[in-house]
DNA sequence: ACACTAAGTTCAGAAAATGAACAAATCAAC
DNA sequence: GTTGATTTGTTCATTTTCTGAACTTAGTGT
């Protein structure tokens, strides 16, 4: 177990990269004395090592850093069917990748992790030995505690303690997180939004989803609803949304609105791209819908960025590039419902990610347990 | 100077009122032996008193509670003309109140803070001796030091040091905060908001102002504008409003929108429960104005709860009842605009405040740095 | 070779928290 | 009433954690 200090220095390396003993003491705020032992500790358990030797004046610094092979995640999504399974180091790379049945009955799943278990770590034995966590990515409410998935659409659950089935049959250490939340933490720990404080992640794909991280910690809201934008009403009376209502968001800028509204018009479209494609040969209602679906995206991310005022808007999507016409749209929708003063001054990044998102945001779920662990301070 | 652990003692009081010191010891996380000496210490420097002593099984424990007259604040409101300035205690009870000339000028502003001083103090003099800073609420952005105002388009500001000018000028611990965050912290220090950690206040006036605590601590955003509501598109392609866009809230639900709205419609209205009277009595254009408004502000506060799931949402207004149309179409309008599932789970509570809600907001200010302190942990 | 600079270590001592024993104040039962 | 159970709060020796100051180390600049 970890000390308040270590579990400190780790959040802060974790944030800011490799740092010198100088500096780390300084952003703690602790004396040279005290961060000279806590490093040493830290070093003799493995986790951290000294990296690159920075001459300067004077006695030349020592970056340490973690050290990414101190331990290993597992990651799962039960977001598609087989449901992907990796094995990553501390930095998120994964070093291997499997995939297992996806069913909707806990224990079969839990059945079906630890068997998948030691065949993902057969070529790893040293990944087996400090294999420190097993994450899992789920579409749905999942409980501060990271252990119980408190309601599901998807899988039809309600209150299943998911995290303890896995634990008790796998013998691993397990936490559940919703898919967008896991997004966000693996930008924040491995990804592009590791210094940042305050920032949402929007996760554009079949589903809209979203997670926000406020002072450095991601908040789940006190319903653990926080970040469903996908649900916040764009159109006025637009039409119904499966979750009750009308005008989500989610009917009209999701992947799947987008290829169903193309299909109504008669448009083939399997992708962004295929859509945008046709746009760009003058195609009316493929721009009509492109349009539609960016300015929708555009406005909640303005009303996002009006309400919460974060220090980053990172878009994530699988498909097709954000050079077309949607992404045009979804900047000009964004710029124009903000607060003038505040044009531009909230960075939008694009990411484009692999197949691998969820099950790489269900590591590193893992992977944040055990660096900054379950309490808060 | 207060320690790490007595700061962390005082916030749990400020939050869940009195405690007897074992309860103080499991809350913290403490031993009992080190909680008794911190309550000791704090009891000496008259911080903390012994109330009431509750009998039950056992030895009886004695109730430790924050003495509400250990430290005195000044409060001071930039939003009218003349400024409000007031005397408050630790529990937010007003003990003196007097008036200054509003002034564009910091300078001006602090000669007249400073000649203020005696006067409000002068039938009190044990405040005078435990004056412990002075709270400044302002229409405008300040940074997260609550020293500078970043802009300020009332007062024609940028990058005013206020904070600064003031406790130069005055020799009194000072601190600024925008008007609407001020309110939120007045609401959780001495309000009804005390023991949760995640809220939102919307504050109806003139202006639509806005503020979210996020576990437990303000959250003023990347730059400072978290909460800006009043500036979220409602209505697309709506009327202009004066930050330079279209559609804002602030164009259609704050109470100078209502007035103008109804000037235009040929109703005389000076305040809310004017144009709700004649409404009751089937005035069809103040009805019109009515359901946009409501709808208006109940569809961003709909927003605000699914983007970010508070425990509670506080909205606070000066004028008229919440009881006629407005408040029936403003609860149907978030009804209507939330994920059924979550209908009905975010309590809205409406709180009618007087006129010195911003006065004594600013007070609250310097009340949570004598408490809590600026510094994060 | 010499000062100069800054990083990191060592070590005695201060500060803060713990655990265990104990004193204090009540209730409950006989 | 007296006794025992129960829980609060204190005391004190000990442990843990951090600090300050002196010191060592490994470079740069002249």
């Amino acid at each position: 177990m970890l000390t308040s200090s270590q579990r400190q220095l780790l959040r802060v390396i974790s944030e800011a990269g490799p740092l010198s003993r100088t500096e780390m003491a300084s952003m703690l705020g602790l004396s040279k004395a005290a961060m000279s032992g806590i490093a040493r500790d830290l070093i003799d358990l493995g986790v951290l090592h000294e990296t690159e030797t920075v001459y300067g004046q004077g006695r030349p610094s020592i970056l340490l850093d973690l050290h990414p092979e101190c331990a290993f995640f597992v990651g799962i999504s039960l977001l598609e069917d087989p449901a992907p399974m990796i094995l990553s180091d501390l930095n998120g790379r994964i070093i291997a990748r499997q995939a297992m049945p996806l069913s909707r009955d806990p224990k079969v799943i839990a059945e079906a992790i630890t068997e998948g278990l030691p065949r993902l770590l057969e070529a790893h034995p040293e990944a087996g030995e400090k294999l420190s966590g097993i994450g899992v990515a789920l579409s749905g409410f999942v409980d501060e505690t990271q252990a119980n998935c408190v309601q599901s659409t998807l899988l039809n659950w309600q209150d299943v303690p998911l995290a303890r089935i896995i634990r008790e049959r796998s013998g691993v250490e397990t936490f559940i997180e919703n898919d967008a939340k896991a997004v966000a933490v693996s930008e924040k720990l491995f990804g592009s939004a590791r210094e940042i404080q305050n920032f949402s992640v929007v996760s554009l794909g079949d589903g809209i989803g979203c997670a926000h991280f406020i002072e450095g910690k991601l908040y789940r809201g006190n319903h653990g609803g926080a970040g469903e934008i996908a649900h916040c009403t764009i159109e006025s009376g637009g039409v119904p949304c499966r979750c009750g209502k009308r005008g989500c968001l989610d009917t009209v800028a999701s992947m799947k609105a987008i290829k169903e509204m193309s299909r109504a018009e008669g448009l083939e479209c399997t992708s962004l791209s295929d859509i945008e494609e046709k746009a760009s040969t003058g195609n009316a209602a493929a721009i009509r819908i492109l349009h539609r679906a960016g300015s929708a995206l555009g406005l909640a991310i303005a009303n996002l960025i009006q309400m919460n005022d974060p220090g980053l808007i990172l878009i994530t999507h699988v498909e097709g590039s954000f050079d077309g016409l949607f992404g045009t749209v979804l900047n000009q929708a964004v710029e124009t419902n903000v607060l003038p003063r505040y044009a531009g001054q909230t960075p939008i990044r694009i990411k484009r990610v692999d197949g691998d998102v969820w099950a790489r945001g269900a590591a590193s779920i893992a992977a944040h347990n055990f660096l900054i662990g379950p309490n808060s301070n």
